[in-house]
DNA sequence: CGCTATGTTGATCCATATCAATAAGTGTGG
DNA sequence: CCACACTTATTGATATGGATCAACATAGCG
């Protein structure tokens, strides 16, 4: 692995408080493989052989179940995805691709879990981050039981601009299609979504969205930190 | 605390592993009470100060946006919950309230914390916990983004027949009103969605379900191991 | 024994899905 | 480098699942 991308590793709050020996010990074990887009890394119901890391590119995670299909969640750089399959041993539960041409670690799911039990830091980390990944499900929970797909939509707005950092004009991080899956409505419900939103100041340009009135928005919106804000 | 609910807490999964010596410091540090009912132990957004272990009785988790409610779960004896609220020292997410006169164990977090520090299998056991609990909300997105409301309720019958012991008749486990809210339904549509599944061979006879016709049903809701096993 | 919360049923409304047609990209191979 | 095919996005028309509103029934419960 090149020297950049395994510091980008290290620095993960996974392994940053990991022994530089048992993370050398990880990284010798794991492969790095680049995808091209649309490749199916993972498929729902597989055993749990490796923990991923998305170095480069994005993943999405999806779920089928009696010929449908949704839109679960999208991995961007740097994160591990599955971990709960991993240190359960346990079949996923969600089925993973790239969505771009990418570049993916994989680490041996018994490696991690050796890794587990010699090293405190890295157990602790693991704890955070399954900790961190439940509450993130469960806003998205709250999200979906709780609010109309109007509300989701300008929710998930917001939450884009703010990861964007803050500035009124920032692009979709994919595809349209995906974004109405993953917000649990169809693509023609979306599309009329924004139209919608419209009437509340957010200018929409193909990918390209546009927060002409901030306040306006979440007026209406309503952000809560308990939904969404991904820190607490 | 009685010997008998002593060791109810000690069978637990999240316990069992744990040296003596350590149980025995995170339960003199422990506080057990006894809750009328509709009593709301937890609101969310407070910070999290106790892991809490339902004894008796039964937990409602429920969340709020908005001036509408929603129940995300119940927790039944023996179990644990907000248990990532507990790790991540953070705000909890979802509120509580006792549906019924509960007996509640109450471990301070901090406690919980240093013990995690101190005792290999406790922490394994954490992990393992934390993961079940992270599938089990991603199961319930996946029930909840890929189901009509009657499947989701036929899907629903069926698991909680398991939970019975696979007999064909069996009792729903608390009201109509709180079984609708879970499955992101209104009363009068599961009052609906109830009488649709007479035509698939479910009788209901107030809180008493008979599954007239297993295999019937089954054809109907398609219960998936991915979606409806609790133990994968 | 009434009172209040829960459950049922009917009528109606609304959000969202579905179906259909078109437009606009996007990538591929000649 | 363009033409064609294919996917994605938009828009309109319509259908429908589920929500809402209202009335009534029922059942716990004080």
């Amino acid at each position: 692995m090149a020297e950049a991308q395994l510091s980008d590793v290290r620095d993960l709050d996974l392994f940053c408080a990991m022994a530089d020996e048992h993370f050398e010990t990880l990284m010798r074990a794991s492969y790095v493989q680049t995808f091209p887009p649309r490749i199916e890394l993972i498929q729902e119901g597989d055993l749990s052989d490796f923990l991923h890391i998305v170095l480069t590119g994005s993943v999405e995670l999806f779920s089928t179940w009696n010929g449908r299909e949704t839109s679960m969640a999208t991995v961007r750089p740097v994160s591990t995805f599955i971990l709960a399959a991993t240190v359960r041993n346990s079949p996923y539960l969600m089925s993973a691709r790239t969505l771009e041409k990418s570049r993916v670690v994989l680490i041996p799911s018994q490696d991690i879990r050796t890794a587990f039990d010699m090293d405190l830091g890295f157990a602790r980390a693991i704890v955070s981050e399954l900790a961190q990944c439940y509450r993130a499900v469960i806003k998205n929970t709250k999200d979906l039981k709780l609010r109309s797909s109007l509300e989701r939509l300008a929710n998930y707005l917001i939450r884009e601009q703010h990861r964007a950092g803050g500035r009124t004009a920032f692009q979709l991080p994919y595809d349209k299609r995906r974004l109405a899956s993953f917000l649990g409505m169809t693509p023609e419900n979306l599309s009329r979504a924004f139209k919608s939103l419209q009437d509340y100041g957010v200018e929409v340009d193909g990918a390209r969205i546009t927060i002409a009135d901030q306040p306006r928005i979440e007026r209406f919106a309503k952000p809560d930190r308990l939904i969404d804000d991904y820190s607490v």
